[in-house]
DNA sequence: CAACGTTGTTTCAACGTTGTAAACGGCTCT
DNA sequence: AGAGCCGTTTACAACGTTGAAACAACGTTG
């Protein structure tokens, strides 16, 4: 293997303790053997096994971030804040793909004893609360996202009902009347759909104008262009569309702008999550920005704290802020590169 | 802890290494004890603890990815096929986000001692050949991607020389005479970017016609939408652009159509990579689509053969296949939606 | 000057696992 | 009956680390 403590030691002619206290920065060592052993650390090129660390404190350093699809954009920019915001606490991340099946969450879920990550950070789409209540595993555990509210575990979201309602009113406020819904879902029992749809029917309602709704199974673009096309081939299609993610709302475009149509003249288009790809979209693409560094710092600052502290503190619901992106899917003002 | 080797031996009133052999498969144990033992297991939920097996073994099971960033599409797709073919040797898969900066691909070329990963897949972009070779970790190592050739590791690409060459061949032969390259990089020794020049070149020379390349710092939308700016505000502006990848021709596709611009009717743009969003803007973008899928499953072969074998086996070179996806930026024939 | 605290260092054991070697019992073969 | 073999099981040690406790040397205090 590599070099261990007792290389150092023996090299230094000093115990192995003495050595793991240099490392340790333990403090009662003095100058002269500090630099001993220091000279010695450094001539051999001293690393920790971490294995041996972990299996001694009972620790890891590596936790898992579990979520649907890694090449959905939304998740690989949140990934990639949950990444650095991990570094600081100089955790690794191991990411683990569910596909939002049942199966592969519990996978995940039962997975964490085996591979003794120290905490997990799970993007829930098909396990339910009381599933998740039932779990006898005591691994820190971090719901990041929008399915589930008030359940067993720590929570950061962003406060889905008023976001929707915050888009759906800017869709009203352009003088649209015929303002749709695109990414309601079946099946969910505590999902984001019903939350996103809840909010538009808040807006909708309190402008006294029509429910127009579209369902999907996934959001995808691929959904969100099929959806998109039953929408306009209704007797009267709409003329604003709010898409529940912003995968949904560029598969959309492309059907509408395929299909002849303007954006927005003929159909505005709004979606949620900002991803890049909406940025550059055109039309860009209107959008809620969820705030995903702050979102990914607080899910892993919650790890972190429920790691640390007792187990049986009440679990913890965290909203975190969210910005109106107004482009041009809605306003058609056109702008060389829109940020 | 969790429960140990020790507490299923005396449930089951053996010894500890019998149990071991048991979880192990360990052939000749008699159909009583391994009954006996196996019902202990199930019993108290024996899960293995990784560290100590690692510790003993030597091996963590952990690989991991170093890429320069995660919400790179083509990178996010790639991981998702890397993590897929590692989850089939039973590799977790940690990812580590170098920013393309030389500091961080060294801090991870480092830090895998540290962290005992068992292997790294790294997509380099800024550390030499030269620096790569000089290293003295004899942890295993796979480069994917396109920058460094016959160096000092195994490598997993495609042909950038021939897809780039391929790619080009196509816009002239749609009877553009003005066919520019986008994506040229200054500093870059023996990255991608001259290779896809190289390709460029050839096809630009086969045809005898002019060369016109704008230069870019890095490969995102922004800088493509940017340099593209360029290209239209020089003198003649060209009509066919090869975009050295798909975020460059995204943020290039951006900037023609902001203008007032037709695509493809005044530029024709192509793009490389074949990441999703593609495959949705208005007008779909032709490219090269890199077999990501084989590539991912290459690398992590190639991983386990060179940590199984003996290290000193020289460094193999493999290709990948392509394909080039046609589609509207290039022909104008719009599909409803195109795959 | 004896008891005590402080600093610096070491010894010991343990985390949970598995490879090695050896022990054990039963069997066959001389 | 003893030698040899085989299948099964075990004791032991080791992987590299670090907490707990012990120890030695030294200065301080009553």
């Amino acid at each position: 293997m590599g070099v261990s403590l007792r290389d150092v030691a023996e090299l230094a002619g000093v115990s192995v303790k003495t050595v793991s206290n240099v490392v340790n920065g333990y403090a009662h060592v003095s100058p002269a053997t500090r630099t001993k052993v220091e000279r010695a650390l450094s001539q051999l090129g001293y690393r920790p096994n971490l294995s041996a660390r972990n299996l001694r404190q009972g620790r890891t350093g590596v936790i898992a971030l579990a979520l649907p699809e890694l090449d959905a954009p939304y998740f690989a920019e949140l990934s990639r804040f949950v990444i650095q915001a991990a570094a600081e606490h100089r955790w690794l991340v191991v990411i683990e793909q569910t596909d939002g099946s049942l199966r592969r969450e519990r996978q995940v879920l039962d997975g964490v004893r085996d591979h003794r990550v120290d905490g997990l950070i799970l993007s829930p789409i098909s396990i339910g609360a009381d599933e998740l209540a039932a779990r006898t595993d005591e691994t820190a555990l971090v719901l990041l996202g929008e399915r589930i509210y008030d359940g067993p575990a720590d929570h950061v979201a962003i406060d889905n009902v008023r976001a929707a309602r915050d888009i759906t009113e800017h869709l009203i406020a352009l003088g649209r009347t015929r303002v749709a819904a695109l990414g309601v879902q079946d099946q969910s029992i505590s999902g984001t759909a019903p939350l996103r749809l809840a909010g538009y029917r808040e807006a909708i309602a309190a402008h006294g104008l029509a429910e127009i709704t579209a369902q999907v199974e996934r959001y995808n673009r691929a959904e969100g262009a099929a959806a998109m096309a039953r929408l306009l081939d209704a007797p009267s299609p709409p003329d604003a569309v709010f898409c529940f993610n912003d995968l949904l709302a560029l598969g959309a475009m492309r059907t509408v702008l395929a299909s002849g149509r303007r954006v927005p003249e003929d159909v505005a288009l709004a979606g949620l999550d900002d991803i890049e790809d909406g940025r550059y979209s055109t039309p860009t693409l209107t959008t809620v920005a969820p705030d995903k560094a702050q979102l990914a710092r607080l899910a892993v600052d919650l790890l972190k704290l429920r790691m640390d502290g007792r187990a049986d503190r009440p679990p913890q619901e965290m909203r975190t802020g969210y910005r109106l992106m107004i482009r041009e899917s809605t306003t058609g003002v056109r702008t060389r590169a829109s940020s």
